[in-house]
Parts: structure tokens; C-alpha cells; sequence
DNA sequence: GTCTATATGAAGATAGAC
DNA sequence: GTCTATCTTCATATAGAC
């Protein structure tokens, strides 16, 4: 507790540098920490899946929280680069909300993407801070980019949202794409949703919103 | 491992008398494993909170999964007959479905309804079967009696679904319900949503799905 | 069934040599 | 910085008396 860092790392850069320990360490922390959660994650797991000491864990980490809120902090960076990198095609707005709903889908439903959101959940009591930066780097960034769009397609007179703000409208899309499907596979580890369940989704969710908003 | 009981409790029927230790336990168990999930709770703070000692609580339940398995499976009988017990109230569709609506959030929203989620979403993989329960237990359920409900409405011919079928619809009706404000809940710990903010959200839901399929 | 006391093992974190 | 070896604490689970 002797640092002014943001006590996520001891030495600095450290993180960065492929190939170093504290590189090592730190993916192999993410692997143990995506698998099993905070609580039951181990600091053994972590050492001996980075076959690298324990000392060599606690050189570049202060404990097992610090470790933890380092990990999950690179994975919102990635999750919200991913997000942020969805193209949207051109061309008429229902081709363009099922294409982005489908990637996003992808995105959300990953291996990483559910576990990510397992371990947010979980410990959002823990590490609050936390919790909202990964609500910052996901829904938040996404809605945003589906409001802007929707705005376009309001100026195309695509859209009619009546007394609703772009904002608002897509909240809701984004929300009605990723609730169903993300639920499901939370609660059916071992069968997740097959490829048609999926499209059917996405079918069922674009044709509601332009039903109730398109012109 | 030597019971043929499904595992959950040793002496039976134990947990069903309140007075009895086995009682005591399990309502302690309850508290702590909502409080803390699995990994994090021990069954010392169990023994403290139910006043009881080691051997009691080793007497009723075989170890601690089982006791968590007891838990968790009574959690989600309550949430299913509290969800059972939603009223529709007769009248316009939109009045019901606003109703409806406000009522799921209340329990979702409430302290044991996201504390469950929690600890169902973070559990899944060690515990398949219980994520399986809460799923049948909570959603599954209130999807059923949304789509009757929609059924009726499309016979008197206040709704016009299109190719949806009754579940489809009802489905995306619930989700887009519940998706948003839980997620923001899990994510805010210290701040959850107030009653305004819940209510706009209900009137944009509402209005959307009565857009897209109203009559 | 219930208690006190304890066995057993594991987890987080550190000491000290190199 | 990195290792081996170890300290300390604490958790699950059991033994044995009543």
C-alpha cells in the first residue's frame, strides 16, 4: 500500500512489454481469472499456469485484487476497441441493424465476451468501479454508436421516432438484441444457442424496431 | 456420498419446519450465499449467522455445495410463485402490459431478485443445472403468461403479430422489459435507478412494443 | 442432534539467497 | 527480478463426548 501508482502494477510500464514476466503474468492471470471468477481463481493457478514463481507474481502486482482489477481493466480496453470497430454497412437501415446486431451478437456471446460479463456481475459488489467501467466500455459505447446512426436515418426521414431521442431508441434495440440470447447462454453453459436460434433473434428484433419506428 | 437423496439434505424433511435448526441454517446459508456468491462465502460465517456450530450444519447438509444447491433451489421456487402471482389486470392492453411491466421490474430490481441473478450467472459453469432451474424458474415462466395474455389480446383483436408467434413476441416483450435497468442495477451497486428513471423506461418499452404490434 | 476441540490441507503473502 | 522455501492464517470437514 506504499505506492502512489493506482496500485494496479508495481513497476511500471511492466504491462505493455510482450514477452516480459509481467506480460506473461498477467495472461495467464486472465485465463484463470476468465475460468473460474475472483473467489475461486487462485494465486497457485495463476503462478504455475505462467510457470513463473510466486514472488515473480507478487514483483509486479500487489496482491491478488490488484492483479484482478489490472486484468479486467485490459479486457473492457479490448472489449470496447472491439466494439468500437463494428463497421456499419451502408444501404437501407434494416440491412444495416441486422448486420450490426449479428456482430454484436458474436461479440457478446464469445467465450470472452460471457465470461467477461460472468465475473463484472459477480463481483460488482467487490469492485464497483469496475463494474461501471465495463458498463462505460460495452453498452454504453455501442448505444451510442446506434444513436448516431439512427440520427442519419432520422435526417433520411428512414426513421420516425416520435417523442423518443435517438438515444432512447437505441437503448432499446441494443438492449432487445443482446437480453435473449446472452441470458440463455449464461444459464446453458454447456449448450450454447445454435447459429439459426441466433438469426431467428435478430430476425424477430430488427423487424419489431422497424415495425414500431420505420418509414 | 452415501444418501440416495438427491443430495440435498441429509435428515429429511428438515429444511420445511421453521424453529428447527435445519431451518435456521438454511435461512442463515441464504443470507450469507446471496451476500457474498459461492467461492467467497464460508461456512463459518454461515454457522456464526445461524448461531450454530460446526457439526449442525454438517449434520443436515453434506457439505458446502449441497447446502449452496438447497439454497439456491429455494431461492428460485420463491422467485417462480412470486412471478406466478403477478396479477394482469384486465382492461386496454397497453394499461396491463404497463402494469406487467412495473411489476416484473419490482421483483428483478429487488435486493434478492439481483442478488440471485448474480449468483446464478457467476455459479453457471460449476453449477449447469441450477442456471437451468433459475432460467425455468424466472423468464421462461413470465414469458408463458405474457404470451397467453397476448393470445387473448390478438383474439379480441388488439394485437397483430405478423409471423411472430405468441412466445416470440411475448419473449421480446420481457427482455426488452428487464434487459436494460437489470444490467445497469448490476453495474451500479451503489446507485440503483430511481423510480423515475424505471418508469420512463417503462413507458418507452411499452410504447414501442404497442407501435410495432397495437391495433 | 448438538456441542467443543481438532485434524488436515490450502491459500495469500513474505524472507532471503542469487 | 527471480527463485526456493516457508510463515501464517483460515477454511472445510471430522472425532468424540453428551
Amino acid at each position: 500500500m506504499a505506492n502512489t501508482n493506482t496500485a494496479r502494477s508495481i513497476s511500471s510500464p511492466a504491462e505493455g512489454e510482450p514477452g516480459s514476466k509481467a506480460y506473461t503474468v498477467l495472461h495467464a492471470a486472465r485465463k484463470i481469472f476468465l475460468t473460474y471468477g475472483f473467489g475461486s481463481a487462485t494465486t497457485d493457478m495463476i503462478q504455475r499456469e505462467a510457470a513463473v514463481s510466486k514472488s515473480t507474481v507478487y514483483a509486479h502486482y500487489a496482491n491478488k485484487e490488484a492483479l484482478f482489477v489490472a486484468v479486467v481493466e485490459a479486457e473492457c480496453r479490448t472489449f470496447a476497441e472491439t466494439v468500437r470497430a463494428i463497421k456499419f454497412c451502408p444501404g437501407q437501415l434494416k440491412v444495416t441493424l441486422t448486420a450490426l446486431a449479428r456482430t454484436y451478437l458474436e461479440i457478446v456471446l464469445s467465450p470472452s465476451g460471457l465470461a467477461l460479463h460472468r465475473i463484472i456481475v459477480s463481483e460488482g459488489p467487490r469492485f464497483p468501479a469496475l463494474a461501471q467501467t465495463f458498463y462505460m466500455a460495452g453498452p454504453s459505447v455501442i448505444t451510442a454508436m446506434v444513436a448516431d446512426h439512427l440520427a442519419s436515418a432520422a435526417a433520411s426521414s428512414e426513421v420516425e421516432l416520435g417523442d423518443l431521442k435517438f438515444e432512447e431508441a437505441a437503448r432499446v434495440f441494443i438492449n432487445m438484441v443482446r437480453s435473449e440470447p446472452q441470458l440463455y447462454s449464461l444459464t446453458h453453459p454447456d449448450s450454447s444457442p445454435v447459429k439459426e436460434q441466433i438469426e431467428r433473434w435478430v430476425e424477430v428484433v430488427v423487424s419489431t424496431f422497424m415495425r414500431a419506428y420505420g418509414r
